[in-house]
DNA sequence: TCACTGGCATTGTCAGACAATCTGATCGGG
DNA sequence: CCCGATCAGATTGTCTGACAATGCCAGTGA
């Protein structure tokens, strides 16, 4: 009653809702390695943390528990979710059939627009791909590939990008001390826009592979010997 | 070691949390057309209706918003996902290689565990495929296809799956009038089972692709003409 | 040593309230 | 008569604070 010197409102930026800032705080900590794989989430403790009510922070954990980065186990609890070696595989043989479905809406596009939009991905990363902060690197990669769908101008891939981006952030972050080399993530990524350039499917489909197999090898490596 | 004599389960099952029988109440409700694509929701409504408060009905409808049931914007509220034809034929297109790539490794398994996981799924169909209760029906379709998914032991396949399950549904949904004839899923599904156990490649896609695109055209000659 | 029974920490849920925002209808001016 | 601005009601977003339900762990007794 007469003591809220720091009423909590008094910082809301009123424009998005407090709910989805929570969301992107808990995202970026699992993605710089605050929160690691296994780990378990308190709420109140969190709460505290960003400032909001636990009613909104719970919100904002479910919201993360559906695209995979966390886990829920009822009276249990919230916790990073960690992916086994197998895991990882399966994600990577996925993933090189759906890029390949992007990949083949845009050459079937005769206007040439979707081919513009991987450009547009393509200069968008390039601008941010050595930025010192880790994180921007990280959110430029993750860019690209999410371009790259939306460049196919298929809904349906879109809606299963946050799950599959998702799933590859949960697999960048368990192996958090060797991250990928950004020169060579700049340079796989070049030749992607490359190869779908020319139209070559081959070529397409052996870069893609390639980008996508060798970043699992390298977590597996790590992971299990 | 007593039995769960958990009365207080009188209005949900045991151990599970309230919200889930809330997501529950809200899936069905769509399948069975209660609720239409465009249909908005109100909060304090649908609060009453199912016997919750209102912070709980959010975190339900959060969770339907992830997997695309709904959608939610910003002090509007949430409403009921509407697919116009593009995205209809998109999913179309998006699952085939999907549930190709399942097929792959059902096929790949030597020990033939796989192949027996998706016979077990076809008997669950095959029990419920002419139940009166047109809720069973769909969910035994459902069912059949995750099933198919999931005998692929790829647990990549099994994260997308729920978005694919719920962009399905929103589109057969959307249809009320025109429901899939039970015969016709029946034999489809069928065809499926025996063209992935003589493991001929061809014959499998060609089926895949009759049944989805299939149901996908249904839906476009209504929605358009 | 091991099964069991508490207490404690944490999660799941509720109720009511208030602020922020949208919606629709009314009203004045051109 | 039409059109845009304004205002009240409705709805959502969030908070506080509390209580119930469940899981975890340590201490106890056989």
């Amino acid at each position: 009653m007469a003591e809220p010197a720091t009423p909590a409102a008094a910082r809301s930026p009123a424009g998005t809702p407090q709910r989805d800032a929570v969301v992107t705080r808990i995202r970026r900590a699992i993605v710089l390695g605050e929160l690691r794989p296994g780990d378990k989430l308190r709420e109140v403790h969190l709460a505290a943390r960003f400032g909001v009510s636990r009613p909104t922070l719970r919100e904002a954990l479910n919201l993360v528990v559906q695209d995979g980065l966390l886990v829920q186990e009822p009276y249990r609890g919230f916790s990073v979710t960690r992916l086994d070696a197998g895991a990882v595989r399966d994600l990577a043989r996925t993933r090189v059939p759906l890029d390949l479905i992007a990949v083949g809406a845009i050459l079937e596009d005769p206007t040439g627009r979707r081919l513009q939009l991987v450009r547009d991905a393509w200069r968008a990363f390039d601008r941010l791909a050595f930025d010192p902060d880790p994180l921007v690197q990280h959110e430029a990669h993750v860019a690209f590939h999410r371009g790259l769908w939306a460049a196919s101008e298929n809904t349906a891939l879109l809606r299963l990008w946050p799950v599959t981006e998702a799933l590859s952030t949960i697999a960048l972050a368990q192996e958090q001390a060797a991250r990928a080399d950004p020169h060579r993530a700049h340079a796989m990524h070049a030749q992607i826009v490359e190869a779908v350039t020319a139209g070559d499917a081959a070529a397409i489909e052996a870069v893609l592979r390639h980008h996508i197999i060798d970043s699992a090898e390298e977590f597996l490596l790590l992971d299990e010997t």
